[in-house]
DNA sequence: CCTACCGATCGGTAGG
DNA sequence: CCTACCGATCGGTAGG
């Protein structure tokens, strides 16, 4: 493989990433994808094996980078509190560093197709876990409220899935300030204390 | 229009309703959804006048029920805190009474062809305006704490949208029961103070 | 990376 | 509500 045909996967891989967030992976045509490239649809296959082999590696990519960074601020700490928030910050920072991917990671994951669509599921129940761990531990130490782990840990990842639809790097804040203020505003909430 | 295709015109719109959200709007054919009901593709265009029309129907009846069940709860209201866990169970409850339909108002309105596109943007935005100008009236009178407006509203959204990932009607918690939960959780955060 | 092409499926219409 | 059908477009392959 050369360095041309490398340069061109990259390339094929970055431009589906924004039409499928774009306009969805099942709007998004084989020949939409060439023509936003400047090759012909046809060439599209030189490079990659199907239209599916493209949603499969955004998806997993992502899934890989969600335990990566978990892993790399866990990695020593104890505190319930900070451990939660670190957790926070590392989701955040993934999603804002990758945002179209992430969407699609969110909205197109559904068109999968077996085995890979059990595969992401597991991935991503293990991933739940991992947070209502930390909610847990929260609790039991009296660090958070009485709330329902299960219910608490769905309203955590709503509001930090939901970052692509306004989240524009351009803006404002930086993806480190918007995972403190997210942190922030799960931990304290809305009210004046 | 006899009762017979008024109920089938119904039927239509709900089964439609279902398969756009369990499927995109994309990937749901015009034989998928005749297949579900049990009469032929071409006969659905006895009672519809095109695919588009039924997205339409979803997104503009669920705008509306979100205006008029904001208003029915606001009204006589003064209390900031009361007007904002009012705004938030009100719109809980129409997600949570319309899981199909909300899905697809959330997640498939892009595939709107012009100018409901654009109408639906227009309605979306009044909307979110209502909710930031409850966060603005909270910050000011020292009821909430000094949030970032725009981001305050974007994170409530969030939360509130997500509702239809994982609630699920079956189960232990009612609608009204989620809804002031989620007030108390975007109220309160998760600390224990 | 292209031209040429495949069978399958799409939203929708004509006519009854 | 059906049969029969339309032109357009789909993901993908053969062969160079």
């Amino acid at each position: 493989m050369t360095i041309e045909t490398l340069n061109r996967k990259d390339q094929i891989n970055q431009v589906a990433q924004n039409l499928f967030r774009e306009r969805g992976y099942a709007a998004t045509s084989m020949r939409d994808l060439a023509k936003a490239i400047g090759i012909e649809a046809a060439s599209l296959y030189s490079h990659i094996k199907s239209k599916e082999e493209l949603l499969q590696n955004i998806c997993f990519r992502i899934a890989n980078e969600f335990f990566d960074e978990y892993d790399r601020v866990q990695n020593g700490t104890t505190d319930p509190k900070l451990r939660f928030r670190h957790a926070v910050t590392a989701h955040t920072r993934v999603v804002a560093s990758n945002l179209d991917a992430s969407s699609v990671f969110f909205n197109e994951w559904r068109h999968l197709n077996e085995p890979s669509l059990t595969e992401f599921k597991k991935q991503r129940a293990d991933y739940e876990e991992r947070f209502k761990a930390l909610l847990k531990e929260g609790i039991e130490t009296g660090v958070f409220r009485q709330v329902q782990v299960s219910f608490a840990m769905r309203l955590v990842f709503s509001t930090l899935n939901g970052i692509p639809t306004w989240y524009r790097p351009d803006g404002a804040l930086s993806p480190d300030q918007i995972a403190e203020q997210i942190a922030d505003f799960l931990l304290e909430g809305l009210l004046n204390k």
